[in-house]
DNA sequence: CCTACCGATCGGTAGG
DNA sequence: CCTACCGATCGGTAGG
C-alpha cells in the first residue's frame, strides 16, 4: 500500500534531471536546455522528463534553485564560520575564486552565465536571478560595514561600491577563465580582491 | 544593364538586417536570431532574409562583426587621438563607462552577453569572440606598459593584472546595470578604473 | 514513466 | 526577393 519506494525513486530521477540540466545549461544556456535532449541523455522518454516539471521555464528554475545550492555550499559555506568582517570578506574572496578557478559545473559560474543569459527578458527567471544576485550583494554589504564598523576597513568606506568591486572581478575572472581557459584569472581577481580590502 | 540599383538596394536590406539582428540578439541572445522573427520584424519573407547569409552562423558572425564596429566608435575612437600612456586609458575608462551606462543596445554590451553565451561553445563565433576580446585586452595592456615606461605608473606595475582590472569592473558594470537597471554602477566602475591607474 | 500525438517553429533549399 | 516546401525539433498533452 505504501508508496514510498515509487516516490523516493521519483525524487531520485528528478534529482538526476536536474543535476543534468545544471551542466548542460551552464554551456549551452537555460534556454538551450530541452526535455527532449536531456531525455536522451538519461536514457527516458520526453515525457518522463517533461512530467517531473510540467513546463520548460520550471525545469529552469529548478535549475537555477540548484546552482544557488552549488555556490552557497562552494563559496559562501567555507566563509561562514569565519569572524564577521574583514576576516570573513578575505575568506569568501578566497572560496569564491578557487570557485571560479575549478571545475564545478563545465561551463563556468552558472549564476553569472545566466545572468547575463536573461538580464533582457523579464519573468520570472529574469526576477529570481535578480534577487539572488541582490541577496548576495546585500550578505558582502553587511561584511563591508560589519568591517568598517569595527575599524578593519576605514570608517568612511563605501560599502557598496566595495561589493561592487568584488563582484566585477569575480565576473571578469569567470569570463577570462571561460573564452580564453586563463589560469591566471582566479589569481589575479584574489589579488586584486585583497587590495580593494586592505585600503 | 547596369546592377548598381539592385546591387545597392540589396546591401542596404542586408544592413538593415544586420542592424536588427544586432538589436535582437543583444536581448535575446546570438542563439535566440532566427531568419523568421527577424523577416517578420523587417516585412520580409524568411527566405529573403536567409538568402543574404545562407547560413545562421553566418548570420550571427555579420551581427558580430557589426557589434564590434559599433564598440570601436564608442569606445576606442573617442580615446584614440589622446597622448598614448595614462591619458589615453583615462580617456579610454571614460567612454567605456559611458558606453556602458548608456543605451548603445537594448539589451546592454553586445560583446560581453555574447562572450558569456559562447564561451562555453567551440566554433567559429567563440573563435572570433575570443580573438577580438583578445585584441581589446592587448590594446589596453599596450597603454599601461607605455604608461609604465615612462613613468606614470610604476615601473613595477603588472600590466595584464591591470588590463584584467579593467576589463573586470566593465563586465562588472554592464551586469549590474542590465540586471538590476542600476544607474550607479557605471560611475563606480569608473572610479575604480581610476583607482586601478593611479597606484 | 511510457507511446503516440498535437501545432508551431526551426534552418535550409528548390524554383522562379 | 518571393512562395512553397523539406525533415527535424520544439513545448506540451492525452491516455494509459
Amino acid at each position: 500500500m505504501s508508496p514510498r519506494r515509487s516516490v523516493a525513486a521519483a525524487r531520485d530521477t528528478r534529482e538526476a534531471i536536474v543535476k543534468r540540466a545544471v551542466d548542460v545549461a551552464s554551456t549551452d544556456g537555460l534556454e538551450g536546455l530541452s526535455f527532449g535532449k536531456l531525455a536522451d541523455g538519461l536514457q527516458m522518454s520526453k515525457a518522463g522528463v517533461a512530467g517531473h516539471f510540467g513546463s520548460k521555464e520550471a525545469l529552469q528554475l529548478a535549475a537555477l534553485e540548484e546552482a544557488v545550492a552549488v555556490f552557497e555550499r562552494r563559496v559562501w559555506q567555507p566563509a561562514a564560520h569565519h569572524s564577521p568582517g574583514l576576516e570573513r570578506l578575505l575568506a569568501t574572496a578566497q572560496a569564491w575564486t578557487e570557485y571560479l578557478g575549478g571545475d564545478c559545473f563545465p561551463g563556468g559560474c552558472f549564476l553569472t552565465a545566466a545572468a547575463a543569459e536573461f538580464d533582457g527578458r523579464p519573468g520570472p527567471l529574469r526576477d529570481a536571478l535578480a534577487a539572488n544576485a541582490k541577496r548576495w550583494r546585500w550578505v558582502l554589504i553587511q561584511e563591508v560595514e560589519a568591517a568598517a564598523a569595527s575599524g578593519e576597513l576605514p570608517a568612511d568606506t563605501d560599502p557598496g561600491q566595495v561589493a561592487f568591486e568584488l563582484a566585477a572581478l569575480a565576473a571578469g575572472a569567470n569570463q577570462d577563465r571561460q573564452l580564453h581557459g586563463d589560469e591566471l584569472a582566479a589569481p589575479r581577481a584574489l589579488k586584486a580582491m585583497r587590495r580593494v580590502l586592505s585600503a
